[in-house]
DNA sequence: AAAAACTGTGCAAACGTTCCCAAAAACGTT
DNA sequence: AACGTTTTTGGGAACGTTTGCACAGTTTTT
């Protein structure tokens, strides 16, 4: 069961010219002539010619596809970068390919790997929170393949990445906690191989210092699969519980709502005496109980900015040797302006 | 800057064979000798051979990929849905391309068609809101691309489909409410173009009248937009109050967040007086407030088994003829059941 | 009026596979 | 030793494009 079109020889031995000149016609190129050019569209459109991207592909040595890698779909955070890197990649003639790595490291290599044997021409990639050893992207890359990073990136590695403004973000959010009184602010974090984790706790203690308030180790928890244990995630809450915490800076999406679900479902009586302020893109988060003030990343502008400098790579003459980090800021959404706290 | 491989043709001039050979030895058909099969093999682990999938896809007229649409991945249910889709699609060695209709007609039409022309093999499809005229569809499908529907299905299209029980989910979840005591249940819904919104309101009637309940066309209101503008949702449950319910049966994972928002933003008074019952799939509602029962749809499952269908009138060896549809089995998670009602 | 330059077109190779067909090698039978 | 049969291999076309090169026809230059 196939599915037929019409090629190019097609076009071309029912206008009785070869198929090098209905090739120039169609891709507005080189010298031809304005009639004949005329001819073959008109005739292309009377048949509704597509041209076929594989024998396209095959030829230019080039799919138009880009690869994503992202921990999952199923983060707000991420389904908006996605967006953003549609916006633009449609836009430039290209397709994107989305894979997710369930924060695995062998995950995320196996997807890498199968991406570039489906030769994609370039890579956007937020590592997974196992993720160590980067060699063999290293490698990909070496071999050609233009790699940016977003949100997750690696400290070492010579190429384009655009992150949010971490530091500001966690600063932000703690000072509000401290501003609002809190006393005993601890901090909920991610593993600590990823660049954001290190970004946003030095954030968190820039905040502790400006106030004066002594940085206490025990106060900081790791959570090594990002909340996607929820298990790991419950055991930090309750070890972060017996130092009394007022309020608690939690620095990703799905630990900001993990923690809130633990702390309801093993502390309820608690639950709504902590303050929360988290990272998070949920759009949900006004319905939340209890309530939280939340650091909001500017995703849609992040998948496209990752995606102008990853195209700038793709289409670049020569090899590319100057490299960008993108920073971008973050919006802090305070709770009180959050609708619905006066149900609490 | 381009990225290079070995081909067949270096292992076969490397090794002294021909095309054809290595070709053979690394498909592992025909005949060839066990000798020339374990030397080809061993030296393209070597250098690492990789099939270009590109001319293998030229040459087979196939891409191994499948396209799918939805309105929007950042819905847990559809993220669900393409989980269940990646799980089946990577194992039987498909790749799949994501499209969005932000439930927008035009941008549906637009993305099926892109899809069509990136040579897709089969198309899994959630047709957006606005969809009314499906020819663009009927035409691809006569041309022989394969075509599985879920969850909003058409219901004149001779193909598979796979669906949720729309009707016992809306009768449990409107039943659940009766039986919590609620007399004037409503019903907010999506656009009357969707199958779902057909079989969700029948689900609906059926309960009230199981309960000898009358039936009050002002008490259902319709969500064009199926709550992407949220003016028109805010709308809609402005036009509900003034009947008083005291229960809400919601159809879908965006009314259903949208309208608590909505009460919540509006007549915060009252938000939590009204017991809401609602499709979704969020994995947040254990958070929110009010709380709310909702009906849960297997949707990784939808997914996989629309996958396999579609899988298999791709690789069928002659036209496909007979086409199911699968129905699968809500399931109604009660309020009670949700921890954090205490905080209400 | 011849030479030079330009314009429009066609031929054919190439991209990396798969697979039909034929040729060659290996083996068995008389 | 000659033949037939089977197994293994190679040649080459095809998938649908793009594009360098050559060539014919036209226009410009000297």
């Amino acid at each position: 069961m196939r599915f037929e079109t019409s090629t190019i020889k097609d076009i071309a031995k029912a206008l009785g010219l070869s198929t090098s000149t209905v090739s120039r016609a169609l891709r507005d190129r080189y010298e031809i002539s304005e009639e004949t050019k005329k001819l073959v569209l008109a005739y292309a459109e009377k048949v509704n010619y597509r041209a076929n991207p594989i024998a396209r592909s095959l030829k230019e040595r080039r799919s138009y596809s880009i690869g994503i890698i992202v921990s999952e779909i199923a983060n707000n955070f991420f389904s908006q970068v996605i967006n953003g890197i549609e916006s633009i990649a449609y836009d430039r003639g290209y397709h994107v390919i989305i894979s997710q790595t369930h924060e695995s490291y062998k995950q995320e290599k196996l997807n890498v790997e199968h991406l570039a044997s489906r030769s994609i021409d370039g890579l956007l990639i937020a590592l997974s929170s196992e993720t160590q050893d980067i060699n063999y992207l290293r490698e990909l890359y070496a071999k050609g393949l233009p790699i940016v990073f977003f949100d997750r990136v690696p400290e070492d590695f010579a190429t384009h990445k655009v992150i949010a403004n971490n530091f500001k973000g966690a600063f932000d959010a703690t000072e509000h906690l401290i501003l609002s009184g809190k006393r005993t602010v601890a901090h909920l974090t991610n593993s600590e191989n990823l660049s954001i984790t290190r970004e946003r706790l030095k954030g968190y203690k820039a905040a502790l210092a400006k106030y004066h308030i002594e940085f206490k180790p025990e106060l900081v928890k790791y959570c090594q699969h990002c909340g996607m244990h929820s298990e790991e995630l419950e055991q930090a809450v309750k070890e972060l519980l017996p130092y009394k915490p007022d309020g608690i800076f939690i620095s990703s999406d799905r630990l900001t709502t993990g923690c809130i679900m633990a702390l309801k479902k093993t502390n309820p009586e608690i639950a709504h005496k902590i303050a929360i302020a988290g990272f998070t893109n949920s759009n949900l988060v006004e319905l939340f109980s209890p309530s939280l003030t939340s650091v909001k990343q500017p995703a849609f502008e992040m998948g496209q900015v990752a995606t102008e400098l990853l195209i700038s790579m793709i289409e670049a003459k020569r090899p590319v040797t100057e490299f960008e980090t993108k920073i971008l800021d973050t919006e802090l959404v305070r709770m009180q302006k959050i609708l619905g706290n006066r149900f609490l």
